[in-house]
DNA sequence: TAAAATAAAATGTGATCACAACCGCGCGGG
DNA sequence: CCCGCGCGGTTGTGATCACATTTTATTTTA
């Protein structure tokens, strides 16, 4: 059932002076949930975290709270802290949701952007590119997100950016699989196709090139021979 | 500027043995923020309210710091909470997220509604019909929610609702102005339109019921005199 | 031998305290 | 009369502790 939070391999992160401790442990739990190092099922405990991250237990608790609210771990009635596991059918449900939004987001992007903005996209992706060629794993999840994040955030009323990384989120834990499939059957880079509409100021052909690129990590997911063994959980 | 936390007029609901303190602020805190008794600017204090509530400031933190990631409340760089202020921008982005997301839910939902799922929804109708009889604001736009909420749950894989309560929350403050206004302007009764097609299984038919009666709750906020005053703080 | 009962360890919750940063107010200098 | 400075009160944050509940391990019993 469950693994133990003990075996926990998390990617550290430093701590900027700015940041508050229960922020900080905040943002290191959300990156590797984000890159799929916390797997599914495992469970998180206040105090055990406090001691791997040398913490009290309250920015712990905090952060673990935060992260529950949006949906990135789930708070069993027993009060215990785990990783949710995937279903097929809340996998098409938060996919559909992407798409909904993400394309809603980048459309509503679309007339902020300037070209210093395209300029700094087009670094993101080659930057995305190299981790890809790096076959780093943790770099290709969270550089991919800075990208679509980047895109969304060019418009000065971005309301739904929260809700879109709450989704991510979700997915999560389930995006490691994608990505390491990613280096065999590399697709089509959406990101380009997305950066040409942007050029043109080409609404449905931005839509079009966000749903693709969000398809294609669902693709590739479905590939994965043995997939289903990891919906339910892993027996 | 913004408002003292100690003028407030906080709906009060009984804490029930099952539920947390923690769990018990928070739904209050929310019930109160949905329905509009906590006006935009309001600054509110963890021990002040840790006050009011005749509890430790313990689970107010929590309260306020999962309002604050459902973008309910907005806690400034100088690490003051307060309930963010409107704008023309935000609310019409609100309004389309609402409509995106909910015109979903609904779909989603409508394969699962059962008979009994629909007498329940008009029961959820009635309700609102009768609050407005009464002419109780917090009612009003708290049974709404309900029955939204009822609808969107009969999907049993549902996503979407944290994201569309999010939204909800950060519309909340703004709703008493638009029920205010809604025993005057009584407008088509949208949510009969939804019940027809939910019988009827009319998918298009119920998507354009919900984005209807999305459309007129801000048509009634859109006529409101000096609507524009609310925008950006009351000065 | 296996299931039930009991003891021990662990966990989330809430309370209290110490502390640094911040706001508001009054004093003093221009 | 107006602006800058300093002081006390307030606030959020993080640490530590007590406690009820749950989980896990151990012992007992049929």
């Amino acid at each position: 059932m469950g693994s133990r939070a003990s075996d926990l391999r998390l990617l550290m992160i430093d701590k900027p002076e700015s940041l508050k401790t229960h922020q900080w442990v905040y943002q290191l739990l959300r990156n590797n949930l984000l890159c799929g190092r916390i797997e599914p099922g495992v469970a998180l405990t206040i105090r055990g975290l406090a001691e791997i991250l040398d913490v009290s237990p309250m920015p712990v608790r905090e952060a673990l709270h935060r992260l529950a609210c949006e949906g990135a771990v789930e708070v069993k009635n027993n009060r215990r802290v785990i990783v949710p596991r995937m279903t097929a059918e809340k996998f098409a449900e938060l996919c559909d949701l992407r798409i909904l939004l993400e394309t809603h987001a980048a459309e509503g992007a679309l007339p902020h952007i300037t070209d210093s903005d395209i300029a700094e996209l087009e670094r993101l992706d080659a930057r995305i590119d190299q981790a890809v060629d790096q076959h780093d794993v943790d770099d290709i999840a969270l550089c991919n997100q800075d990208f679509h994040r980047y895109l969304y955030c060019a418009n000065p009323n971005q309301i739904s950016l929260p809700l879109i990384e709450s989704l991510w989120l979700q997915l999560g834990p389930f995006s490691r699989i994608a990505i390491s499939k990613l280096e065999k059957v590399y697709l089509v880079d959406r990101h380009v196709e997305a950066l040409d509409a942007l050029k043109q100021r080409n609404r449905p052909g931005l839509r079009r090139a966000i749903e693709a690129d969000i398809r294609d990590g669902i693709a590739s997911i479905r590939n994965v021979d043995g997939i289903h063994d990891y919906f339910r959980g892993v027996a």
